[in-house]
DNA sequence: CATGCCGGGAT
DNA sequence: ATCCCGGCATG
């Protein structure tokens, strides 16, 4: 989500109000194009260079992304005219080189530890069973985002982020919302921590050589955030996603095959995994429907995909009570041999729940209204007597 | 018209 | 979640 809010939103603009937050990554981001902006503002000959604003624009809303929801604000704001000078300051220090290169990266470390926290978050509703691994909707925009913003490079990534883990509870708490990483973006240097106060530090101390009050503000300006929140939300497992992308985000090495295809291809292959939720999903909005037959049918009748443990919701609660009469069980025994599997096949074959209303037309098999009448409706199947489809005689 | 049951409301 | 019913489709 937040991805998806900060790409369209220009997070950079703001970095008047910002401050050096805002503006430092601005600058990392966009390595000589912040050269440009700045000889620009300065209302210079910018003749040469108006040439290169918007193209820097959009990269910059992009590479910047992840930044807007930090939590994190720098106390001090900063005057225009001090930036543009930490700006051209940078600018000219930092040699493309070493700017460009990786912008923002996927973390796998932080991809696989991002799956417990979602594993629970069942909700109400109908998808309430693998809801961690569907809902997370985010993840499209991290796809979006890496494409967009060119390759992944996670050359340096894995240097510190350990040892770094442990570094400045603040940083901790910025990171609880954003679990970011900083890169150094010094010359040559590329160093990632993922602490932010480290990574100031770092910089103070091997960059810019000492603490002077002046290098407490500079350091900013040397370090990008490489934010993962993103990933956070993407989904550990190969779980069955009905939002594209969620498979993109969780497998950007591993699916290589243009996006546009794999919209396609989740229908074959992993639609194997993601029909049984549907047909979970449909078969349990009503209990009714989700009892005993159903039930048996399902979880041991399809091998295939169904070797997932149902959640306790499914588990019917006993429907037919100990007073039926003979015919009642006989019906169920039928119906739990014939008609049942046919059914969830076909319902899994739809994705959706949401229009499959299709009338079958009125099924020969006797319901319980005709084979007990209906001066006996007590002894209807609960789905006859709800005026539901019947359940022990289906068609 | 009788029947089956979807969609939705009530509790 | 459970129960019930209006109303539609079908034969």
């Amino acid at each position: 989500m937040a991805a998806v809010r900060s790409r369209a939103g220009l997070d950079t603009i703001p970095m008047g109000t910002e401050g050096q937050d805002g503006l430092q990554s601005y600058m990392q981001c966009c390595g000589q194009e912040g050269v440009s902006m700045q000889k620009k503002m300065n209302s210079g000959p910018g003749i040469e260079w108006s040439a290169d604003v918007s193209a820097q624009q959009t990269n910059l809303s992009f590479s910047h992304s992840s930044r807007v929801d930090l939590p994190y604000r720098s106390p001090e704001s900063v005057e225009m005219d001090e930036i543009m000078a930490a700006m051209v300051l940078t600018s000219l220090s930092c040699s493309p080189v070493v700017q460009s290169p990786p912008q923002r990266d996927l973390l796998p470390g932080d991809m696989e530890c991002c799956g417990g926290e979602l594993s629970d978050s069942g909700s109400s509703g109908y998808w309430s069973w693998d809801h961690g691994s569907v809902s997370p909707a985010p993840s499209p925009s991290v796809t979006e985002m890496d494409r967009s913003s060119g390759q992944l490079t996670d050359e340096g990534l894995h240097m510190e982020l350990d040892q770094a883990a442990c570094e400045e509870p603040e940083a901790r708490r910025c990171k609880s919302l954003s679990r970011g990483a900083y890169r150094c973006l010094w010359p040559g240097c590329g160093k990632v921590l993922t602490s932010r106060v480290g990574m100031k530090r770092h910089i103070r101390i091997l960059h810019l050589g000492g603490g002077s009050e002046q290098s407490h503000r500079e350091e900013d300006f040397y370090y990008t955030e490489i934010s993962s929140e993103d990933e956070e939300t993407a989904p550990p497992s190969p779980a069955p996603s009905f939002s594209s992308g969620a498979w993109t985000s969780c497998s950007s090495t591993q699916s290589q095959s243009t996006p546009g295809h794999q919209d396609t291809s989740v229908q074959s292959t992993p639609l194997s995994q993601s029909a049984p939720s549907s047909v979970w999903q449909i078969h349990t909005e009503h209990l009714y429907q989700a009892c005993a037959p159903i039930q048996v049918t399902v979880s041991p009748g399809s091998p295939t995909f169904c070797t997932w443990s149902l959640p306790g919701g499914v588990q019917q609660k006993p429907q037919i009570p100990p007073s039926r009469s003979r015919s009642v069980s006989v019906g169920e025994q039928w119906l739990q041999r014939n008609s049942t599997p046919t059914r969830s096949q076909t319902m899994s074959a739809s994705p959706s729940r949401g229009h499959c209303s299709f009338r079958k037309g009125r099924g020969e098999a006797k319901k319980c209204r005709k084979v007990y009448g209906v001066e006996r409706r007590d002894q209807w199947c609960t789905a006859c007597r709800w005026k539901k489809a019947c359940q022990r005689f289906p068609d």
